[in-house]
RNA sequence: UCCGGCGUAGCUCAAUCGGUAGAGCGGGUGACUGUUAAUCACUAGGUCGUAGGUUCGAGUCCUACCGCCGGAGCCA
């Protein structure tokens, strides 16, 4: 009987087939362990010499090899995972040739250049399927609130905004765009049909070399109708705790294999605190903000002084081992402890000047990355900072009725400087604001005559915003690089396979 | 675009002062009844990123270029 090794427990004593790929191999004289691997999990298969043909079969086998592996399941102690199989016929489908990824450590590089096969490693099979979870959890919850799906154009016309991000295409002889948002289109949608959302790829053509930044990523974005600002922040933490409550529902056990600290993914939940741009500006610049940091940079001297130590212990049991083997295994804990300790000197070197940057920051200033990284350390959950200035952000965000200079806009900012995973806005239903606000910002009203329209006819309050999907997975796994939250990253500069 | 770092075997890395290019893993052959990155023995495997230059002699020093990594700006 056919089966996978998600279902094995519920098969002991049973004879199954599995089907898969050979994860790793090591035998002995008279017996062959295949960790076996078949994209629900991993199983240990043990053939033995007294099983004659596939013996000898079961000892050609290469990594990744395929096959049809027929035995009895048994629990077993020693098997990792609980329960082995003892073979009783084996059907190999290919010897595979020399795999370049082995089971040591491999440099980013070279990683990605095999991103097709480094899939199968046990790492990204695990984020992938987070990512599934992160994806249905974003769309059941917009479902489950009365939502339609909308899908919006990818190819897109050459409207003026900062068309060096944008990424052209030839459209029959005329020069077209690959989309940077959908919120355009979902405004007119959301006039129809009240509460939509649409959940696509994204591109940007942003020559940023970041831990953050992908040139294609994917994004849902919301929009509904008879929205205010409040209204949208409230959609946009619920959204965020669906997400999270989901991700821990399902994967503690990944999130663990990772190495994620399940602590702070459990504080996420409703209320995150929501501050203005006003308040965050006076707490960069406030003496006890400067005083928490200052202490927090001791505290993480210290910090760096104990890696330090483990550093130099290791390096002695280095130079004691006497396999070479152990010196290797600990070649490589150094290595990545010497990494680590190399980040967290530079980011020391760069926190007295982040410091200095915000205590002087000026109102009117877009919050740089630095900031943004100060203000969520003052925050243990997701924290929302709404009311930028006007001149910083874009023609559509909705001018404030109480205090001019300020637009009614939203960013979410994560934990741990992973930085804006959401934002958002009111939009200006106003015709002649919104006009003038194009003519302001240098654009072509008539690029946006489609657009001004919605104010011409029954205009409402609205607004939506934008969640990246592939800086809340990288935080909530909490991965040091977006490039690993999805199956074929697109990076400047890195285009294969 | 700017700043910093790194390019040596299939992979991860050594090579002291400029003086015969090395190890582990992976591959191959063999040994071993229970391995957990198995172990042991033997073995094959190199355009030292590219092009110049200095030198009796360059992996090592100098110049330029290319590639990758990290960061800044900008952003989700």
């Amino acid at each position: 009987m056919n089966t996978t090794i998600s279902e094995l427990a519920r098969q002991d004593g049973k004879t199954v087939t599995l089907q898969g790929w050979v994860y790793s191999k090591r035998s002995g004289g008279k017996v062959v362990f295949l960790q076996l691997r078949d994209g629900t999990g991993i199983c240990q298969c043990i053939v033995e010499a007294k099983d004659g043909d596939i013996f000898e079969s079961a000892k050609d086998l290469t990594q990744e090899s395929s096959l049809r592996l027929t035995g009895v399941v048994r629990a077993d102690e020693r098997a990792p995972g609980g329960f082995e199989i003892a073979a009783t016929a084996l059907d190999v489908i290919q010897i595979a040739d020399e795999y370049p990824i082995s089971r040591k450590a491999h440099g980013i590089d070279f990683l990605m250049s095999n991103r097709h096969l480094w899939l199968r490693s046990r790492g990204p099979t695990i984020v992938l399927r987070i990512r599934h979870t992160i994806i249905k959890a974003i769309r059941d919850y917009f479902d489950a609130d009365g939502f339609t799906l909308v899908d919006t154009p990818v190819l897109t016309p050459g409207a003026g905004e900062d068309a060096q991000t944008l990424f052209e295409v030839d459209y029959f002889g005329e020069p077209v765009y690959l989309t940077q948002t959908g919120q355009l289109y979902l405004e007119c949608a959301a006039m129809a049909l009240r509460k939509v959302y649409c959940f696509g790829p994204t591109f940007r053509a942003e020559k940023s070399k970041t831990r953050r930044h992908l040139t294609e990523f994917w994004m849902v974005e919301p929009e509904v109708a008879f929205a205010e600002l409040d209204d949208i922040v409230d959609l946009a933490e619920g959204l965020i705790c669906a997400i999270v409550e989901a991700v821990l529902a399902r994967h503690e056990q990944d999130l663990l294999e990772l190495g994620r600290d399940l602590a702070p993914l459990r504080r996420v939940q409703a209320p995150f605190d929501r501050i203005t741009y006003t308040d965050a500006a006076e707490t960069l610049r406030s003496a006890e903000t400067r005083a928490l940091l200052e202490e927090e940079l001791e505290r993480d001297r210290a910090r760096l002084a104990e890696w330090e130590q483990t550093v130099a212990d290791l390096e002695r049991q280095h130079d004691e081992a006497k396999k070479a083997w152990q010196k290797d295994k600990l070649d490589v804990e150094l290595q990545h402890l010497r990494q680590d300790v190399q980040e967290l000197e530079r980011d020391l070197e760069s926190r007295p000047q982040h410091i200095e940057l915000a205590q002087n920051f000026a109102w009117g200033k877009d919050l740089g990355g630095s900031d943004e990284t100060i203000i969520s350390k003052l925050h243990a959950k997701p924290v929302f900072v709404t009311d930028y200035p006007r001149e910083a952000k874009a023609f559509y965000m909705k001018q404030s009725a109480e205090s001019a200079g300020t637009v009614r806009n939203m960013d979410l900012l994560a934990p741990d400087g992973y930085g804006e995973i959401i934002g958002g806005s009111q939009r200006e239903e106003q015709v002649d604001v919104l006009v003038r606000r194009i003519q302001e910002q240098g654009l072509d009203p008539a690029d946006y005559d489609w657009y001004v329209d919605l104010r011409k006819y029954g205009t409402v309050p609205h607004g939506g915003f934008g969640l990246g999907v592939e800086r809340t997975l990288s935080w909530i796994c909490g991965l040091k690089h977006v490039r690993e939250t999805i199956a074929f990253p697109r990076l400047m500069g890195r285009i294969y396979p």
